[in-house]
RNA sequence: GGCGACGUGGCCAAGUUGGCAAGGCAAGGGUCUGCAAAACCCUCAUCACGAGUUCGAGUCUCGUCGUCGCCUCCA
């Protein structure tokens, strides 16, 4: 079996091949630090956890970095608005965001580089390009020369000719050609700025993702991800770039994530169109916005709406009822029914596999783990033992892991526990002595604070609700 | 204007090389239960529209309509 992955670079699924047998360099474009992420971010975050996650279920060695560009024009506004230091304000940020990403259960990157700590690979990649001529220097800023490069465009499918520049923007006629992007920027006054051959700067945006990558990893990576907002210009340019400075392939694989649709239109910092992760955590598990997100294709935009929402909480109490144990007086089910419970659970598995190898599917693989959650659930209704059940739920849980589900169990262990309990015997006694009005306000009662009990042939158990 | 993606039941959504349309939510009916909840069983689509290729198309080609993204900072 191989997994095949959708490369944007050639708009096709590939078989996937490293460039070094069981290793996995990845690399993906982290935020802007500049203000608080949005769900948009934590969309992109959790499609390249759960792509790395897998890769790591299927053996290979992830070396994962995710970037923090620290340093840039919006970080600088707005750090003089607020009166800040721009440096303090990006490190702010940064915690935010790496809090944000354990909130939703998302396993930290190998690495994560920063802009500011790779000032001086930055320079040196920059004085190549102009030795190469692919750069050169205009009163202390820095440009690229995309006449130069003759592959310029291929990764985003446009041609020089094509593109109108200026239409938006105005162009900078210093500049030999319009599309020419800047390396290095001229230091205004009170800004952060380092030293360079040309004179005091900062880096331009697509830079960093070039030095960082040929300083922690290499000249050649497996596989390069972001946003598809980021095709052009971020990962054209980066492209560009070392490309031209390597003379070789820089990534092997461009994976990106569609769009997050809030209101119908996409999630965005610029606009304003947004709901920051920390608010979304406040009604919301991470395990909803895993779910939302495994339930289609990373590369499709998400519909991201309330109903959906609420839909994928649901289907998430679906999931976790295949992991309520069986009645302690459960007396075992036939070797049949057994042997129902283990074909779909070794069905579920191929399904699952079969469904993330290819260009990963979790949609589909969701799909056939319901299939396993109901027979689980008709095996325990026919009267199973814990200890058949046990395998089966045990694979389930392992497939929910690799996709970072955490479907934390709804009855927790917490001090209030012999307090439930006693209420729980009090209202069987009534129950026993059918005193229902009673009984019933009870359990109303119980549930306002957010307790559920629910009532079986074997007794009455309850979770948190 | 250029480039690209998409349009599957009330909602979300999967769909390998074309061969009688996964799954979840919601809804209706039933089993169980004092009731409720949970669980289980049953029911619920011809795939935007039009034309074409084919023995056969959601799956290929062309056209129409619509939505979204990029071409400016953006995950």
């Amino acid at each position: 079996m191989t997994i095949k992955i959708y490369n944007t670079l050639t708009r096709k699924k590939e078989t996937f091949e490293t460039l070094e047998p069981g290793k996995v360099r990845l690399y993906v474009c982290g935020p802007t630090v500049y203000s608080n992420a949005h769900v948009g971010h934590a969309m992109s975050a959790m499609v390249f956890d759960i792509i790395r996650r897998y890769l790591e279920y299927r053996g290979y060695e992830v070396r994962y970095l995710l970037n923090f560009t620290d340093v840039d024009d919006k970080i600088i506004a707005r750090a003089k608005q607020s009166n800040q230091d721009p440096f303090e304000l990006a490190e702010t940020y940064i915690h935010e965001y790496e809090q944000n990403l354990a909130d939703l259960n998302i396993k930290p990157a190998t690495f994560n580089p920063r802009a500011t700590q790779e000032i001086s690979q930055i320079i040196a990649m920059i004085s190549g390009l102009i030795e190469k001529g692919y750069a050169y220097p205009i009163d202390g800023d820095v440009y690229f020369r995309v006449e130069k490069d003759k592959d310029y465009g291929r990764l985003s499918g446009r041609k020089l000719d094509d593109m109108q520049a200026g239409s938006r923007i105005a162009v900078d006629d210093r500049k030999e050609d319009p599309m020419d992007f800047a390396l290095w920027k001229a230091a205004r006054p009170g800004e952060p700025q380092w030293e360079s051959p040309w004179g005091a700067g900062r880096p331009g945006w697509h830079i960093e993702c070039s030095a960082m990558n040929l300083h922690h990893h290499g000249e050649q990576i497996d596989i390069h991800g972001g946003g598809n907002d980021l095709i052009f210009p971020h990962h054209e340019n980066e492209i560009a770039q070392t490309e031209s400075l390597t003379g070789k392939p820089f990534a092997r694989y461009w994976v990106h994530n569609g769009m997050l649709q809030l209101h119908g239109e996409k999630m965005s910092k610029s606009t304003g169109n947004l709901i920051t992760i920390e608010e979304f955590l406040t009604k919301y598990s991470g395990d909803t916005l895993r779910y939302t997100v495994l339930n289609s294709s990373y590369r499709s935009p998400l519909t991201f709406t309330e109903e959906v929402l609420q839909q994928s909480q649901k289907a998430l109490e679906r999931l976790q009822s295949a992991f309520k144990p069986a009645s302690p007086t459960a007396g075992g089910v036939s070797p049949a029914d057994l042997e129902t419970l283990e074909k779909q659970t070794g069905a579920t598995f191929d399904h699952f596999i079969a469904s993330m190898d290819d260009d990963f599917n979790s949609a589909g693989a969701l799909g056939g783990m319901f299939d396993l959650v109901r027979v689980i659930n008709q095996t325990r209704s026919l009267g199973a033992t814990q200890t058949q059940l046990e395998p089966a739920q045990r694979k389930l849980r392992e497939l929910t892991d690799v996709l970072g589900l955490e479907l934390l169990a709804t009855s927790s262990t917490s001090n209030a526990d012999p307090f439930i309990q006693l209420l729980i015997d009090l209202r069987n006694q009534m129950r026993a002595d059918k005193q229902w009005a009673y009984s019933d306000m009870i359990r109303d009662k119980i549930k306002d604070i957010g307790v559920i009990l629910e009532d079986s042939k074997d007794g009455t158990t309850w979770h948190w609700g």
